[in-house]
DNA sequence: GCAAAAGTGTTAGGTGTACACCCATGA
DNA sequence: TCATGGGTGTACACCTAACACTTTTGC
């Protein structure tokens, strides 16, 4: 390639990973503690730089592996970041990304090994930077998405039951659902899998277990099928 | 500042616009000719580079002055752009955005000093780049965006008719609307004041002028209200 | 046998959608 | 007077939302 842009200035590129999990009816977040100056030890989101190498997902997949141990995550962009002293070191430009994991998949090691933490969302506290902003636009994006497409199955294991999925929406629009109108509606999209055996963690009769099935789903799409709620 | 990060990389940061304007039943983009090498005379969305004083929504806003004329443009982030090769000439990540503006504002003399051109939005040809991915993530956007937010009128004038704003919506969705219908829902959520004069270009009989009352489709939201189509 | 969660149908009210005719005016 | 686009009301189908009781089973 030509050197074509000499004459123009270059700036600071990083991403930012909003680490999404759910367990027992709650959503939480990914925090650590910052590794280095200025602002060193204060919670902030999962970050890393920009390297020339790389492409954006390539990015946010590295710093997510090397703080979760998890590889083929659902990410979606956020947006980027780019007020002049938002980061109060030297300008740098951020973009965003939210990831939706499997609470079940994660590596409970590699969050001491970071100084990271489960963090129940609506008790985040103060983070470095720009970045409750970025959880605040996540939370929007993610309300606006998941009535529309079904975002939320990147949330559980493969194998869910009903009342787990209910509450995951629960989480997500801090609302409460009637239990016979939610199945009726989720089951009547038929993309969902009822699984022969139950779950008995959470009760004695037990649920039963569903799969996602995203072929169906797909297929429904392609014949103009629209998911909502 | 200190330099905090020096052992990090750089990149050059552009700005690229998505300028929608409307008119005559018809969404068109602002389509310019690229000044400069690479691809110099390429058909190209309106762009720039980041500078360091400047935010990004600033420079979004220096470069939709520059080749229109108009301040003050409702406008909101695409998303960015960073896969390694995108631009053929060196590393660029670009930051799209989208603006909507009111075609009756706009200054023809700048297009034809910048070689700008409006083109109907379903007849754009080639871009340079990844622009015509960036034009489709932005209808995809106003798509889903336009059915629950009244973004539509900042491509109208401040006065409208009916008729126009339906051929809007139309325009935006691709489909036709019912008239009745389409006029039962948009007065009947009351932020829509009716002027006493009529827009007799159109027809003989006249279509009376419409106004956007943003103050009270605030008020209405603050109560919990929701557009939506 | 009882506590605790899973599972199951019906109804009323509201919303979306389809549809056809009269009105005002300039030419 | 006629051609053109502007404006109006109703009926039906569908979807949503509200609601309470039975089942299963481990303790």
């Amino acid at each position: 390639m030509a050197p074509f842009y000499i004459e123009q200035e270059k700036f600071f590129l990083s991403v930012d990973c909003i680490i999404l999990g759910f367990t027992k009816g709650k959503l939480y977040l990914l925090i650590s503690k910052r590794r280095f100056e200025p602002l060193k030890d204060r919670d902030t989101l999962m970050g890393g730089f920009l390297r020339s190498g790389e492409n954006l997902e390539e990015a946010v997949s590295r710093v997510l592996y090397e703080y979760t141990g998890i590889k083929d995550v659902y990410m979606e962009q956020v947006g980027t970041y780019g007020k002049i002293n938002r980061d109060v070191g030297e300008r740098v430009i951020s973009v965003a990304y939210y990831a939706l994991i499997d609470l079940e998949l994660f590596d409970d090691e590699l969050c001491k090994k970071h100084h990271a933490r489960w963090e129940e969302l609506d008790k985040i506290g103060e983070l470095i930077f720009d970045h409750n902003q970025m959880v605040d636009d996540t939370i929007a994006i993610l309300r606006s998405k998941a009535a529309i497409q079904p975002l939320g199955f990147n949330l559980l294991p493969e194998k869910f039951t009903l009342p787990q999925l209910q509450s995951l929406y629960e989480a997500i629009y801090q609302t409460t659902l009637d239990k016979r109108n939610f199945r009726k509606k989720i089951l009547g999209m038929d993309f969902l899998e009822k699984q022969p055996d139950k779950d008995k963690s959470t009760s004695k009769r037990g649920a039963f277990y569903y799969r996602f099935n995203k072929e169906k789903y797909d297929q429904l799409c392609r014949k103009g099928y629209y998911f909502s709620l």
